[in-house]
DNA sequence: CCTTGACCTGTGAGTAGCTCACAGGTGTAG
DNA sequence: CTACACCTGTGAGCTACTCACAGGTCAAGG
């Protein structure tokens, strides 16, 4: 299979059969003419890969969690520890962006508010502006 | 001011700093050793840059915003349309965030159901594993 | 006047995971 | 044998920093 092939198998695009490759997920041999050759094997490796990464494996994770595989060992004990912290660090930026996301909307609001009273109001506007308050 | 003394001031790293001065937010002096000399304006330039930033604006945006400002026009419109849209991109990222969260809180679950039964299981690997189950 | 040494400086490169631009190769129809 | 569509690999670009590094600055001490 080339790139196009395979790429179409996994619903991925062809740059990021050749990415995976790049950072040598898989390593396909290359025919006469220099095109990447890939084997049954390396389809199963990067669908793998796309399942791991469904579940939010880094790529680095998942070439380290291929590397054990390819080794013998099973790369399960890993896995699990990658994912519980994964867990606690997904969880976090979640409630970062939640309290982002409501500073954002607080902040419409209050643009929303003035807008009643005052068309042109630019008000939301001046909780950020204000940096051209002094002439210099 | 000097990088060290902005950073300082704004609470932030001096590579914060010299980072934003490279992709232009400002453009301070140099002085005769080619050191960066910031103005008061280019203090209140920054701030405003950060404040921008607690409210999910990108660089890019904050730069563009800033220009606006600096022709005399004011950024308001603009910055409220961006927020508006960043708010639906990151409604959006947040509801990924939670669909990816659950996803891997399901696959520690089932890990840890089969430990029960099997102390050495690993089962919750099998989800994503068995890219080797043929030979080749 | 000189030197030590702490600290500060600018610049280049690296990070994650692609995506895109580009020059050139391949293969098939006519 | 020549068009021409399509495919290829590689290099660079994206965000918002962060880090490494070689060298500059400056006050204290000799």
């Amino acid at each position: 299979m080339r790139v196009a092939d395979i790429a179409k198998r996994l619903n991925v695009s062809a740059d990021t059969v050749r990415y995976y490759t790049r950072i040598e997920l898989v390593s396909p041999s290359k025919s006469s003419n220099g095109y990447k050759e890939f084997s049954e094997k390396d389809y199963r490796k990067l669908r793998f890969a796309l399942r791991a990464k469904t579940l939010g494996f880094s790529l680095a994770d998942i070439k380290a969690l291929l590397e054990i595989s390819e080794h013998g060992d099973t790369p399960c004990p890993i896995a699990r520890e990658v994912i519980s912290e994964n867990i606690a660090s997904l969880s976090q930026s979640i409630e970062e962006s939640i309290a982002l996301f409501e500073r954002m909307k607080a902040a419409m609001a209050v643009w929303d508010r003035m807008t009643d009273r005052n068309p042109d109001g630019e008000t939301i506007c001046a909780l950020i502006e204000g940096w051209k308050e002094q002439p210099d």
